[in-house]
DNA sequence: CATGAATGAGTATTCATTCAT
DNA sequence: GATGAATGAATACTCATTCAT
């Protein structure tokens, strides 16, 4: 277990050993769900002591969601700064479409577990996060949401958009793009579903 | 608890055990999800006994997918119809997404939870589940999608509705409503949360 | 592990099981002290499984004031009834010395472990002791210490005792009874043991 | 942490080391007991790495009594130092009274624990102590106990005490000092408790 | 010498399932 | 059929100890 220090990789090794460990854990929390994992599994897969894990996190669901807000944060990010752009809201919402499709792809297992299992842990709550941090987890994509309602609130005022609820028709979109995702409905030629998607949410299915 | 045994009622008290049972169930699966429901506490709410729980059901995961299925049936059936009438297209999808909301509104909370649960059921199949079964089960609402892709295939048909991926364009239908329920936004007015979804799927977010 | 149900002793049997675990979790929790004690060696001794424990009782912490209660409170009823008789108080006393020279030789180790593990076990009280009872353990043998306190003041009260502070001097005689046990220094002729202990306490060390 | 290495005070250091550790040691095991305390704990207040304790001390267990031995052996040596001046019996035991108090006053909660933790050590030893050493600690005060041996020895040989058990009275002495202490009975007039103690202890409770 | 990251043996506890009554 | 006492496999987490730097 202790590695033979052969190459100079020893600088980064201990940033690894705690990689190591968060990719066994999206592997295994993606394919178990949260209940279904084990740590035993997780160490297997991270090559570690079991210890180890406890060095890092404090505990099964820390580790948890620290996958998920490293995973989620740079695509939060990523959503605003598309929102704030100079684009059209219409060619903005299609870059979201692009966006949201390529996260969901990559992250569809562990993000499916973190939508369900978000619940119900409000109380058990030892971990070290903030109420407001369990806030905006328990939110889930809110968030994340929250930079689409801006590109349509903009839409509208600019009398591109028909009024509407933003909020709903925000979700609407996301849960949409999740949905091709997790049915595995996306193309190979991705900027096919992409304009699909687009196509559905800015005409809906009615002719003229 | 101990039945003082009367007499006469011993064959509706049997049927009302298993119906006691299966409510029970559906209260606390839908309020722990799966894994956080025990079958401990479903007897209590059952008021039966434990053992009395594998007389009528093989294990938990069982127990599980007949409430499903139980539930489901109906809404299916009650689908079907509403796409096999005489209907136009546009009237069939509004009914459709009435129904829908109705049932999901009713079940959300279970409905949620299978649709986690069903993912992790292809690796410890342990259950008793023909295989046919279980595929029927993983797919979740695809029997139910299947009567919106009929109607949505006769309005193309008609040159009512744009030509489109059906099943796809199904999916996202019911996601919409799904998500809708989940997250609260259903109108106390339904009629609304009706018209505006058909609204948007029929019509898109941009003007003209 | 199921018992072949020959004999009819069938009737106490649910019963024996929780003195079975009771009796073996005694001699562990003697032996090893509370934490060295592990519930892995007390059902291997009391041939059961280890769910069964959990059945009958909480946690460890339970399952050992559950032993303290059931071996302290007789000898606390047995110390009221001598210090309410109608013996004179030196005959009290003696008596006194006899009953719980008894009851320490009969649970010395077992008596040694709680008065160690009594402090420190406070906060974590996930058990379902009320707080009063929590209180009345912590304060070990004070309830015990009690009946001397009265036997002490009526002598005194008589003017056979020299005035003095009841508390100490009735904590100073259980603590030389304890330690004779605890140091293995009881003859085999226990009413030897009491009149050495009586007289030392009744006339001390110096002559006249 | 970091020692920014400057120099000279390397030798110092070092020896502060040692005794920083036994320091934190002592309160932590006063605190929490010895199963409950954690190496972690006492590095943390001793302010040092984990692997210096393992430069010092072969484990845990020796750490705590190498504690027991640098607080216990001036003391023994105190007590023989009374036992052998030229006081008279009586007067010597009044000091002996007072050292005591004094010093388990200090050494309270270390030493319960220690008087707790001594006796399992029979079974589990893979600690490096050789079996005289451990001979000597089970014996507890029992090397401390000699220099009252001695002192009620004398006295019974001078005529001044009555015939007695000498070890059972020495041990009677010792136990009812640690309980007054234990139980926090002690005035803040200490010379008030040597009295009373002394009192008890020549005299008995009986008049006349 | 000092350090602390890595380790894994050890433990309490849970809970689905069985089966004798 | 109904029951629930008994069961033990499964699992998260702790913490003393090691060893490469």
């Amino acid at each position: 277990m202790h590695q033979t220090a052969i190459e100079g990789q020893c600088l980064d090794d201990s940033k690894s050993k705690r990689q190591q460990i968060l990719k066994a854990a999206y592997d295994v929390f993606s394919r178990k769900g949260y209940h279904r994992a084990t740590v035993d599994e997780i160490i297997a897969l991270a090559d570690t002591g079991k210890g180890t894990v406890y060095n890092y996190f404090n505990n099964k669901e820390q580790l948890f969601y620290t996958l998920i807000q490293e995973r989620g944060e740079p695509f939060a990010l990523a959503l605003e700064k598309i929102a704030s752009s100079n684009l059209s809201p219409a060619a903005k919402i299609e870059d979201i479409i692009r966006l949201s499709l390529a996260f969901y792809i990559e992250n569809v297992d562990l993000w499916r577990v973190f939508i369900h299992e978000v619940r119900g842990l409000s109380e058990s709550n030892q971990s070290n996060f903030t109420p407001e941090m369990l806030e905006r987890y328990k939110n889930g994509f809110q968030h994340i949401a929250g930079s689409v309602e801006n590109v349509l609130s903009e839409g509208v005022e600019q009398g591109l958009f028909h009024p509407m609820n933003i909020t709903h028709v925000a979700y609407s979109l996301f849960s949409t793009i999740m949905m091709m995702v997790y049915h595995k409905f996306v193309d190979t030629d991705m900027e096919l579903t992409v304009r699909n998607i687009a196509n559905l949410f800015f005409h809906g299915i009615m002719r003229q």
